[in-house]
DNA sequence: ACCCATAACTGCGGAATCCGTTAGATCGGA
DNA sequence: TCCGATCTAACGGATTCCGCAGTTATGGGT
């Protein structure tokens, strides 16, 4: 199927779609008549363009917690440096189950991930066996995570 | 209203409960009737604990993106460190709408947080003026945000 | 400017879901 | 024992979801 992309390879994303993102950042459940009726359009096109989105992978629809606040689980940042080509670091991060967010970044780090693991052994072996291990990783530091003070999904409604 | 909570404060969440984000975390929308078929529970009793989850703050079901893939702002992680109680900084942060993540680590960092910005004057000016003038504030270590390769939200799923 | 193909939108009707509300059962704590 | 919380089961009406047919808008290509 054909996707509007700009000159960058991303999709195009139009003021009604950002509108129909907010109103579901504000509510994933929100009904797409009301969004409709929010965005100017009628239900069966908000629809579509919901649909679309998740398709295109652009928008997730879920439910988010605190891991911490829920009881269970250790979580960490880690920074990364690599030598050489970033990809195939990053790829493999991406690729591991307890990596939950994985950035390319600007500055005294090349990739900063985020991972969740069951226990503390749990974490030192992630970093330790799987993650310095990985070819091209040249050092990693962590940030054990102790408190989440907050966390919000509403850019762009502000 | 009465609030269940553990020896910590935080909300005591059993394994059904648990079952029930699971389910929300692949896909925000789905009919009450078919997650209470998932983790054995009626559609109303679903409906009563997925509510009072929302109402508690255990959960939100939200729209999330990858802003730098929507096609604008300027993203980045910036470490800090502080003189003294770590609260009023957090506090203070977190008041802030740029802000969309802070955490409490252990770790080079005392603070990790996460800000959304317009361009790179806007985030300047975050940085320097709004952040780095907090009382209390030591130093600060940004990373720019070049890529986003991994965001997920199902731990707990596997 | 014209035509065509495709994308995007509207309106509609039937199915499914949502949601408030009953009544009754069960369990644990004060 | 009594009270409150939670669950099931079952409603019924309002709302929402969803596929489809038909129409309009858009963007090349000639």
């Amino acid at each position: 199927m054909f996707v509007a992309t700009d000159k960058n390879g991303t999709p195009s994303i139009d003021s009604v779609s950002l509108a129909i993102i907010e109103q579901l950042q504000e509510d994933g459940r929100r009904p797409y008549a009301a969004i409709g009726k929010a965005v100017g359009l009628s239900e069966a096109a908000v629809r579509q363009r919901v649909q679309k989105l998740l398709d295109q992978g652009v928008m997730q629809i879920v439910a988010v917690t605190d891991p911490l606040t829920v009881g269970f689980r250790r979580q960490a940042m880690v920074g990364i440096n690599v030598e050489g080509d970033l990809d195939p670091v990053a790829d493999a991060l991406t690729a591991m189950d307890e990596v939950e967010y994985v950035v390319m970044t600007a500055g005294s780090f090349d990739l900063l991930i985020e991972i969740v693991c069951e226990d503390d052994d749990h974490l030192l072996q992630m970093i330790n066996k799987r993650i310095r291990t990985l070819p091209g990783v040249r050092s990693t530091e962590s940030f054990v995570y102790l408190k989440l003070r907050k966390q919000t999904y509403t850019w762009g409604t502000r």
